[in-house]
DNA sequence: TAGATTTTGTGACGTTTTTCACAAGTGGCG
DNA sequence: CGCCACTTGTGAAAAACGTCACAAAATCTA
């Protein structure tokens, strides 16, 4: 039960999450920290302390009851409720994040898009239209929406950034490759696909040169 | 001059080299640690410490000349040359990725795409001409293929990767949400989005009721 | 009920990573 | 040249994180 938790944890914890909602899949009642371990890559050990910075919610001897502990990780995760979520960038990544079914199953409902394209705008998506830059703020106040998706090109993600900042919004999963500077309290999560290519061939190049 | 880095030191790294190329389009020729460290979200003695890993690049007094340790940086990352890889998966993401400019410009160039719909086979994106699954193995031999993309749906995942392993590449840039099995040699980069909004949402649910 | 068996929750411990602090270089300038 | 201002590189200290080991709680068996 403590204060400050690692993001390594919460890594960790949506692993979990993921693990027991194919386990209940499997019909299975109960689980334990070994086999959730096994299921995420570390230890039995690492289970059980990740779980109790919030509590303790398995029964020694037996283990957690899956369906239990999935509702107390959503709780705990935050998607035990629907996060409404705009798509500013209608692009090339942008399209492919507004047709992934995923995000909508864990309760990140995109409900409203945006981009700056005027042969984009006012195009339906889905159940949607597109709308212009101008709207933002006005969007995220009417339709209370909390997390942005940042799909535009770099040299506009800052100042669409101040924007939705400013109108109100909590996190920001952002696409563009640039450090956004935001308010202190503000949660932003990069996506950054050249920095994992870099990983990789470092990776690769130190197993070859080094041992 | 350690030997087990850190992954933290690598992904701060890839920020050091896009702030060093930023420098370098602003005309500058020296950087101190400061600067760098201002532009990554990190500390000065962090920037050094991560650097003293592989050794001095700098000169006291004066910081560290921005060409000369952008090489470097290359260098260690393994980006001074070309890696030729493989998108496996002409979906909604992978037809995204291959559009991105950005992996080219850093040197990973993709010289095949493989995709098992028969629609898809045989259509041509730019000068390439997507080819079936079963010719995975020789194109990445006969190519010379050390890295694959890998955007084909999770139940599809591990079978293709399996036999991309088996064909002799070297790392895996994963966006299918599961946990690949491989030998334990081979570099693995997952790219998890709902994670990442759940770290969103975790955040911001926690600072509600944390504090 | 007693004893064997299982598995959690957690304090203590060990390792990794970050931060700190400063001696030692470096160039500039009077 | 000698001093000053600046900045690196790095041991040593501190903090964060992960692992271990075991008492405590729960079930099962007979
Ligand atoms: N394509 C990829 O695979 C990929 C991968 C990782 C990151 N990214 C990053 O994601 C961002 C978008 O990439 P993309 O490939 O989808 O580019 P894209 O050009 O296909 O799409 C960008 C969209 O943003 C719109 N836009 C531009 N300025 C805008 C503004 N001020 N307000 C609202 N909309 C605006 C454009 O009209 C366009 O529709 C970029 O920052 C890119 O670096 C892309
Ligand atoms: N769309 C997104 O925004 C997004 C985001 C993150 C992760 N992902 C993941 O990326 C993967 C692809 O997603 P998508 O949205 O592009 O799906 P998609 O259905 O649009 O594309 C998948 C492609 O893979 C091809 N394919 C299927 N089986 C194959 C096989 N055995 N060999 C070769 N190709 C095969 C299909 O023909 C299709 O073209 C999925 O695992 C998904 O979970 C998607």
């Amino acid at each position: 039960m403590s204060r400050r938790i690692p993001a390594s944890t919460i890594r960790r914890l949506s692993h979990y999450l993921r693990s027991l909602e194919d386990i209940e899949g499997e019909g299975r009642e109960t689980v334990s920290s070994e086999e959730l371990a096994d299921r995420g890559q570390t230890t039995a050990a690492q289970v059980r302390k990740d779980l109790s910075h919030f509590g303790s919610f398995g029964k020694r001897g037996l283990g957690y009851r899956v369906e239990e502990l999935r509702g107390r990780l959503r709780q705990i995760l935050g998607v035990d409720r629907v996060w409404r979520v705009a798509l500013i960038g209608a692009g090339r990544i942008g399209s492919a994040l507004f047709e992934y079914p995923a995000f909508e199953l864990r309760g990140y409902e995109c409900v409203a898009i945006v981009d700056a394209d005027p042969e984009k705008i006012g195009a339906t998506w889905g159940a949607l239209r597109i709308r212009p830059p101008e709207e933002i703020e006005s969007l995220i106040d009417t339709l209370g929406i909390e997390l942005v998706i940042l799909a535009v090109p770099a040299q506009a993600a800052q100042q669409i950034t101040d924007r939705a900042v400013h109108a109100g919004i909590k996190g920001i999963l952002n696409f563009a490759p640039i450090r956004l500077k935001v308010p202190a309290h503000l949660a932003v999560e990069d996506v950054n696909l050249v920095m994992q290519l870099e990983a990789l061939s470092f990776a690769i190049t130190q197993r070859g040169s080094g041992d």
